[in-house]
RNA sequence: GCCUAGGUGGUGGAACUGGUAGACACGCAGGACUUAAAAUCCUGUUCCUGUUAAAGGAGUGCGGGUUCGAUUCCCGCCCUAGGUACCA
């Protein structure tokens, strides 16, 4: 019988499921492992080809960790609330849930074809009341919880009230809003419920506040900063604008600092950490304000170069400081006006891209310098961001471009501060000299001068030593329908939550998935939904990444009624192990996991500081696009006649995209299309070598280009087993690289050639019990070896073509011994488990079984072979391969390749320097 | 601009700590089997010189350096991809 794949993935594929092969549970003896895949989002387009390439590294590796050993817990869910099936729903009147129900079948059938190793009775879906349940569970903590600074985490709202009452906002150090107000045990007692309430909900961990928030009009809602992408939306590229609003918020800035540390504790890519680094954004300096006594006020600077302050030469406020209007002189209004009115116009895209142009405009009035007391005068301009720090800075010419370029342009003083700059073209910006020009730490060094000024500054009460960060809350609400409603209600204006016996808080049945014609969020029109008929609820829902900020949590314990994990699961299961996805989530998903997890941590829930151990980044797969050229008529009008890649040069050519699947190794096939499009049916080709060669192109997958390959289509033609082994194929995991189908041939062979061990050349199973040789067992534990190595360090695309090499070393020894083939099968099996699971019964073993046998131990011995061949030079230059003996010793191999006529002649009598041994062998000679 | 990753045959890529560069696969060329095709198998395939050959030379983006020896380490430059940006 041949190797037919399809019967044989129907057949195990049916089996496994049958059986729940791949149910875990917690009650065994074995270590635990936990492979996460980061769960998708059910889109109606399907599952393309690249789509599972990161699933398929995650199964091999689950796979082997069974075969090693251990307890692995490999789950697949779907984060099925977000913004298509709404939109789907405001255009055709579809419930999400019905959209999300088909696209979720249509995913689990595509997955189910590639043979995943998922424990499918965790799944998780995200829009599952039974799964938002926990997800506005764990939104009520945060909203009870305030972030205490002195013991660094977050603790019960309980515990502030408490403190609130013994000794009012005396020795509180909490990670809250700016406007708290200070008052005694006793005035807390005389504060209404509501005042009381307003004060608490400063310090929440969710939080509901007057925010400056990202606003796409076209999308109906508010954005969170990792959502816009130069000034547009990520999803759709619809323009943005910062508008006030009263929004749902979450502290993530409370964990700035820990979110930051535990950077250096997990085992991630570096560009992700990096990124991570970047977006959190932390900048050690100093604060330091600068007196304006006509106002009796200061203006509070952030600085990272505090040592610097005897270079400023005049203070720059961004134009949407809340000073400027005061600090606007008669004379001065109407060129600060027309400034402030010229960059309100410019939109953040405008603005981000005109970074050339020094523009700005005076006050007309003067700050004091801290230290001199000399005047500085004030200037505004769109340079300073009013989002970053305090929105002013102090400018010092010398040691920073953009305020150099500010000082020439507008024929401001530059001071030179150091011995060791040279300020002629540019601002200098080294910290190696000694100060000048400085004051009380002329002479000093860089570290000197800094400590001296903090002490100075803080002595004067006009500044301090100063962390700054760069990340901003997370704006926690969106004006939509598809999420998860927010568990809370308003009485006077104040948020409540409801309470925990009533959750879940289930999404209301609205007649259309639009704002209201108040300009309410789509939950505005859900009929009679009040809090025990009298209060409104919340109405706007959860951000898309809500769900996804706990759910490895929820594989643990999917099914638990009474909390969102058992203590028990999560004690056991701990965090996990390796996650695999794109990197696309760094700033997003994968930042806003890490708070939770702390979070939650912090509660008591669990005791990981970090929910990710491991991580890796699949890279991206492209499409590889398709062209065929078009001939153009005298006026440039398309005919239908079309030339080969090679001759497109010799005639006026259009290029087109022609669908990839009806092109082989970039041939065209000319009569598929004929019916590729109706206006194609009577095309004429100009061939070259009798074949029509298509050009190619590297682009996004995407139907419009033509280039999408659906893994059904290659599982159809060359089974679930040889997509497996092709994606791993090729290339680095890690690495981005476009889809060719062109190579899987070789892939599809070697299975072939596996199956053939197993059979004889009339197609009979045909094993033998025979003791193999010593080059079977070698052939054998090269691959045992290679294989464990690769799989440890991710490198599945080196795995493959061992594989081959030993199946082919295998067929060229006519190897048919149960004893090397069994293990083979067991070695393969994570990286084609139908495959290997109908030869492992075809063996007499039992069915299933091959997924927890044991890994065949590596044995070295089998690998050392009696005679090498020792590839010897002199200096590099000469080089001959001397047969030796293995099990000789250094020293006795040394005597044997000097004592050789060869290396002699060579040496021509000069002395030996030294030999050079490389793995017990010589390779060369130093003389 | 800054940060990060990378640059190797016609193509995808290999070479794990400096040790025979181009494994493996695709493609291509030639051959065997076959009436033929499919399938399968064999041989060749970095480039240049050389009548096939023997043999020699060059060669991992470019230019230098360290070393007996460099795709690998160091310095300078060029290019590509991803991230990020008036962040004070």
């Amino acid at each position: 019988m041949d190797y037919s794949h399809k019967s044989i993935e129907q057949k195990w594929q049916k089996f496994w499921a049958d059986n729940q092969t791949f149910k875990t549970s917690e009650s065994t003896e074995k270590p635990k492992y936990y492979v996460l895949d980061m769960f998708p989002y059910p889109s109606g387009a399907g599952l393309h080809v690249g789509h599972p390439l990161g699933y398929i590294a995650s199964d091999i590796f689950s796979r082997y960790k069974r075969l090693k050993g251990y307890n692995v817990l490999h789950p697949m869910g779907y984060d099925s609330f977000g913004l298509p099936a709404e939109q789907y729903a405001i255009q055709t009147g579809q419930h999400p849930a019905i959209t999300t129900e088909t696209n979720i079948n249509r995913y689990r059938e595509q997955l189910d074809n590639i043979g995943f190793s998922y424990d499918w009775s965790r799944e998780v879906r995200t829009s599952d009341p039974a799964y938002y349940r926990w997800t506005q569970w764990i939104f009520m903590q945060l909203f009870n919880a305030w972030y205490n600074k002195d013991v660094d985490k977050a603790e019960s709202i309980e515990t502030l009230i408490a403190k609130f009452e013994t000794s009012g906002s005396q020795g509180i150090n909490a990670e809250c809003d700016d406007d708290i107000l200070t008052f005694s045990a006793e005035e807390w007692k005389s504060f209404s419920e509501e005042q009381q309430q307003r004060e608490i909900l400063k310090y929440r961990l969710a939080y509901l506040r007057e925010s400056t928030v990202n606003w796409c009009a076209a999308l109906g809602t508010v954005l969170a900063n990792d959502e816009v992408i130069n000034g547009v939306s990520e999803r759709g590229g619809y323009p943005v604008e910062q508008k006030k609003m009263m929004q749902w918020s979450m502290r993530i800035t409370a964990y700035a600092d820990r979110l930051l540390r535990g950077l250096d504790t997990v085992d991630w890519p570096e560009p992700l950490i990096e990124m991570q680094r970047n977006w959190i954004g932390k900048s050690v300096g100093a604060s330091v304000k600068f007196p304006v006594p006509q106002l009796d006020t200061d203006i509070e600077v952030f600085t990272t170069r505090v040592d610097t302050i005897f270079g400023v030469s005049f203070i720059v406020l961004a134009p949407e400081h809340e000073l400027v209007s005061a600090l606007t002189t008669e004379d001065q209004k109407s060129e600060i006006e027309s400034y402030i009115d010229k960059t309100s116009k410019k939109s953040e895209l405008d603005r981000m891209a005109d970074t050339k142009t020094v523009s700005g405009a005076f006050t007309g009035s003067y700050a004091k310098h801290p230290i001199t007391g000399k005047d500085v005068q004030i200037w505004i301009a769109d340079y300073v961001l009013a989002g970053y720090g305090t929105g002013a800075v102090m400018a010092v010419p010398s040691g920073d471009q953009r305020d150099y370029l500010f000082a020439k342009h507008f024929n401001l003083p530059i001071i030179p501060i150091s011995d060791s700059q040279n300020i002629e073209e540019e601002a200098d910006a080294n910290k190696d000299g000694r100060y000048i020009n400085s004051g009380f730490i002329n002479g000093m060094t860089y570290q000197e001068a800094v400590a001296a000024l903090i002490a100075k500054l803080e002595e004067l009460k006009l500044g301090k030593a100063k962390i700054n960060f760069r990340m901003r809350d997370a704006i926690f609400g969106r004006q939509r329908y598809w999420g998860e409603p927010v568990p809370v209600y308003f009485k006077n204006g104040l948020p409540y939550l409801i309470k925990e016996e009533e959750l879940p808080l289930l999404l209301p049945e609205v007649d259309k998935y639009l704002p209201t014609e108040t300009g309410e969020p789509p939950l505005g029109r859900a009929e009679n939904w009040k809090y025990q008929d009298q209060y409104e609820y919340e109405l706007s829902t959860m951000p898309g990444w809500a769900g996804s900020s706990w759910y490895w949590f929820r594989y643990m314990d999917p099914q638990n009624a009474e909390s969102f994990a058992s203590k028990e699961a999560v004690d056991y299961w701990k965090a996990v192990d390796l996650y695999i996805g794109g990197s696309e989530h760094a700033t997003g998903h994968l930042l806003y996991s890490r708070f939770w997890n702390k979070f939650l941590k912090d509660l008591g829930f669990h005791n990981e500081e970090e929910p990710f151990k491991k991580l890796i980044n699949q890279g991206m797969i492209q499409g590889r696009s398709n062209f065929v050229y078009r001939v153009l008529d005298e006026e440039g009008r398309g005919t239908n006649k079309f030339v080969s890649f090679g001759l497109r040069d010799q005639y006026n050519t259009i290029p087109l995209h022609v669908d990839v699947n009806i092109v082989y190794n970039d041939v065209l096939d000319t009569e598929k299309f004929k019916s590729f499009r109706p206006d194609f049916a009577d095309a004429e080709f100009v061939l070259e070598d009798g074949k029509y060669i298509c050009g190619t192109e590297v682009e996004k997958m995407s139907k419009s280009k033509f280039n999408v390959v659906n893994p059904d289509d290659i599982i159809a033609n060359f089974g679930a087993d040889t997509l497996r082994l092709y994606e791993m194929f090729l290339g680095p995991l890690e690495q981005a690289k476009p889809w060719n189908t062109n190579g899987i041939e070789g892939v599809y062979k070697f299975l072939r050639k596996v199956w053939r061990l197993f059979h004889d050349a009339g197609g009979n199973f045909n094993v033998s019990d025979e003791e193999p040789t010593k080059a079977e067992y070698k052939a054998l534990h090269k691959i045992i070896k290679k294989v464990e190595d690769d799989i440890e360090r991710f490198a599945f695309n080196t795995s493959v073509s061992a594989f081959m090499i030993c199946v082919n070393e295998l067929t060229d020894l006519k190897c048919n011994k149960r004893k090397i083939l069994q293990d083979l099968i067991i070695v393969l099996e994570p990286y084609a488990p139908h495959i290997t699971e109908e030869l492992w019964s075809l063996l007499g073993n039992e069915a299933g079984a091959i997924s927890y046998a044991a890994y065949p131990k590596f044995n070295p011995d089998y690998l050392i072979e009696s005679v090498f061949a020792y590839p010897v030079s002199v200096n590099g230059k000469m080089k001959m391969n001397l047969p030796l003996a293995l099990d000789l010793d250094a020293k006795a191999v040394e005597e044997i390749v000097l004592a050789n006529a060869d290396v002699q002649r060579y040496l021509d009598g000069k002395a030996v320097k030294k030999l050079i041994f490389v793995k017990g062998k010589i390779i060369n000679i130093v003389v």
